[in-house]
DNA sequence: GCCGTTTTCGGCCCGACTGTTTTCAGTCG
C-alpha cells in the first residue's frame, strides 16, 4: 500500500510537469492537494475506505479520482500521460536554482534540449551566445547551477530543530550587533513547522545597509546570494538559506503576518479582506490608497475582524473561519507548564547538577519534575536511583523531585520499588505493544514512539486505555505535531518536554511547545499543565 | 483543478530582485 508522502509526491510530480506545460492555476492546485494530503494523520487508503476523499482540503472530484486509481493499482495514468509528451530531463532543468518553467519550456522548445546533460553540452558548444534573453551572465550563472547540482539540495527541508540554534543565533547577533528596532523570525519556523525549507527574519532599521553587513559577517553565513536596498538573501554553511527584510515600522506587523503564512492562509485572509472593500499585502491593510492597519500584527487581524491567530495555527485557512467562530482552541503556553514528566540522570549525578537544573526550574515556574536514573547502557530493566542521588533529590529546595523509570511492556513486570511511576517505551519487538501491563506503580507516560504518527497509533492508543500521556517534540523518539493531533483526536493527553536543565539555546523545550500548539493542544490536554497527581501542596515558586 | 457565510462561474497575490534590457521577463517566495 502506498503511503502517504508517496501519494504527494505523485501530485507534486504532476504539478511540475504542468508548470512545464504552462498551465497557470492547476499545478498550484496540486501542490495544495500535495500539502494535505501529506499532513494527514491516517492512512490515504483509510480516508478513501470511508469515503473521505473529497474532505481533504484542496481535493476536488479529479484529483479525488486520481488518488483512487493510485491507490488502486499505483499508478496515475493521467501523469503517464503527461511523463509521455514531456521529457523528464526538463524536470531536472527546472529544479535547477535561476532556471523555471518557462526557462526550460524554451531550452526544449527552441534548441531541443531536454536534459541537464544537453544543456552543459550547449553551453560548452556556444549555442546559448545570441540567443534572446540569454547573456553572459545568466549563461554563467547556468553552467554554475549546473556544475553544482550533484550537490545542491534544492527543495531539501531542514528538522526545526536543527534550525532552532541557527536562527536563535541569528537574532541575538542582529540584536546586539546591528542597528536595529525589532528583530523577529518568521515563515514555517515561526509556526513550528517540523520542517523548514528557508528561514525567514525580519527586521526594522533606518540602516539596512550596515545590518546586512552585520548579518552576512557572520561566521555561520557561506555565501550572499542576493543583496537589494530592502532585502538580502544569504546560504548558511549548512546549506539553510535565510532571508533577511528591513521594513518600516508601520508595516512591520503586516510584513509579519505575511511572512509567517501559511501561504493558504494568506489566501484565505486575502479572500476575506477583498470581500469586505479591504486589500492586505506586506505593507498593511488597504482601503484604497489609505492603509488602515500594519504596525502591529494584531491590528492586522483586528482590522480584518478575525481574532489574531496563534502562527503554529496558521496552516490551510480553516483556522480563520474556526477563529470567527469561536472555536479555535487557545494552545498551551510555556506559562502553563509547571512540571516535567521525563528528564534523565546520570547514576552518578551531583549535587551541583540537582541543584542547577532545579534552580532553572524554578525560575521558570516548573514546580515538579519526573527523574529517570540512567543505568549502564546494556541493563536489563530499570535503574534504581544510589543512595547518595536520592538524598540530593530529597535535599533540593526548589524542585519536588519525582523518580520515574523506563520500562518497555517485557519488563513492566518487574519495576524497581522506589519509584513513583512508569514511562512505557516501545521494546524489542517493533509491532504493536501485545499487553496491557499490569501497573504495580501506574504509568503516567508513553515516550520513545516516534514521528510515524501511522506507526506510533497503537501506542497512541494504548496510552489512552491506561489513561497515560504521549510525549510530543523533535527528533526520531517522539511524536511530531502530526501524531499529537491523532492522539488528541482519540482523546488522549500529552506530555511536552520543557527541555529544564538544557543551554539556552536547545531546541527540545521551545519545539516541544510549538508541536503541541501546532497540534491544538489546549492546558486541559497537557498532563504537566496540570498539578501532579497526589502533589504534596507547596509554596509555588515565583514566575 | 479547486472553491463558495453575497458566487456553481470566474476568480486564483504580488512585490523584490536579477539579468536582460530600451521598458520587461522570469524566478522566487
Amino acid at each position: 500500500m502506498p503511503t502517504n508522502a508517496e501519494a504527494a509526491d505523485q501530485l507534486r510530480e504532476i504539478a511540475d510537469l504542468l508548470d512545464v506545460t504552462g498551465e497557470r492555476f492547476k499545478p498550484e492546485a496540486y501542490r495544495r492537494a500535495a500539502r494535505s494530503v501529506e499532513s494527514l494523520t491516517e492512512p490515504l487508503a483509510a480516508v478513501a475506505g470511508r469515503g473521505g476523499l473529497r474532505e481533504i482540503p484542496g481535493v476536488g472530484e479529479a484529483i479525488a479520482e486520481k488518488l483512487t486509481e493510485f491507490l488502486a493499482t499505483g499508478r496515475i495514468p493521467y501523469l503517464d500521460r503527461l511523463h509521455a509528451e514531456i521529457p523528464s530531463g526538463l524536470l531536472a532543468l527546472m529544479r535547477l536554482p535561476g532556471l523555471g518553467p518557462k526557462t526550460a519550456r524554451r531550452f526544449w522548445l527552441e534548441l531541443g534540449i531536454e536534459g541537464p546533460a544537453e544543456l552543459g553540452d550547449a553551453i560548452a558548444a556556444g549555442r546559448l551566445v545570441g540567443v534572446a534573453g540569454f547573456g553572459p551572465k545568466k549563461i554563467e550563472q547556468i553552467r554554475g547551477a549546473l556544475a553544482a547540482a550533484p550537490t545542491a539540495r534544492t527543495g531539501h527541508r531542514f528538522p526545526i530543530e536543527e534550525v532552532y540554534p541557527i536562527a536563535r543565533s541569528i537574532v541575538d547577533a542582529l540584536v546586539a550587533g546591528a542597528p536595529t528596532e525589532r528583530v523577529e523570525l518568521a515563515g514555517s519556523f515561526r509556526r513550528c513547522r517540523e520542517t523548514v525549507g528557508d528561514l525567514d527574519v525580519l527586521v526594522t532599521s533606518d540602516a539596512a545597509e550596515r545590518v546586512f553587513d552585520v548579518f552576512s559577517a557572520l561566521p555561520e553565513v557561506h555565501e550572499i546570494r542576493m543583496r537589494g536596498p530592502t532585502k538580502e538573501t544569504v546560504v548558511m554553511r549548512n546549506g539553510l538559506q535565510v532571508d533577511l527584510r528591513v521594513v518600516e515600522p508601520a508595516a512591520f506587523g503586516a510584513a509579519l503576518q505575511y511572512f509567517t503564512g501559511s501561504k493558504d492562509h494568506n489566501v484565505r485572509l486575502r479572500t476575506i479582506a477583498r470581500d469586505a472593500g479591504l486589500k492586505i499585502n506586506e505593507y498593511g491593510v488597504f482601503r484604497g490608497e489609505e492603509r488602515v492597519a500594519g504596525a502591529t500584527e494584531a491590528d492586522v487581524y483586528e482590522r480584518m475582524g478575525v481574532p489574531w491567530i496563534p502562527p503554529e495555527l496558521r496552516e490551510d485557512g480553516h483556522e480563520i473561519d474556526a477563529a470567527r467562530a469561536g472555536t479555535l482552541p487557545d494552545p498551551v503556553a510555556a506559562r502553563d507548564l509547571v512540571g516535567d514528566l521525563h528528564l534523565h540522570l546520570p547514576p552518578l549525578a551531583d549535587g551541583a547538577t540537582i541543584a542547577r537544573i532545579g534552580a532553572d526550574a524554578h525560575r521558570r515556574g516548573i514546580a515538579d519534575l519526573g527523574v529517570v536514573v540512567d543505568g549502564p547502557p546494556d541493563a536489563d530493566g530499570p535503574a534504581a536511583a544510589p543512595d547518595e542521588l536520592r538524598r540530593f533529590l530529597r535535599d533540593d529546595r526548589s524542585t519536588r523531585w519525582h523518580l520515574a523509570a523506563e520500562a518497555t511492556p517485557d519488563t513492566v513486570r518487574s519495576p524497581v520499588a522506589d519509584v513513583e511511576y512508569l514511562i512505557l517505551r516501545p521494546g524489542r519487538a517493533p509491532a504493536a505493544p501485545s499487553v496491557v501491563p499490569d501497573r504495580p506503580v501506574p504509568v503516567r507516560l508513553v515516550a520513545h514512539v516516534g514521528p510515524d504518527p501511522i506507526a506510533a497509533r497503537p501506542w497512541i492508543d494504548l496510552a489512552r486505555s491506561i489513561d497515560a500521556a504521549i510525549e510530543v517534540g523533535p527528533g526520531p523518539e517522539r511524536l511530531d505535531s502530526t501524531g499529537a493531533r491523532a492522539a488528541l483526536a482519540v482523546g488522549g493527553t500529552l506530555s511536552v518536554p520543557t527541555g529544564v536543565g538544557l543551554p539556552e539555546r536547545d531546541p527540545l523545550g521551545p519545539v516541544a511547545l510549538g508541536f503541541a500548539r501546532r497540534a491544538g493542544a489546549t492546558a486541559a490536554r497537557v498532563t504537566n499543565a496540570r498539578p501532579w497527581p497526589n502533589g504534596r501542596p507547596a509554596a509555588r515558586p515565583h514566575r
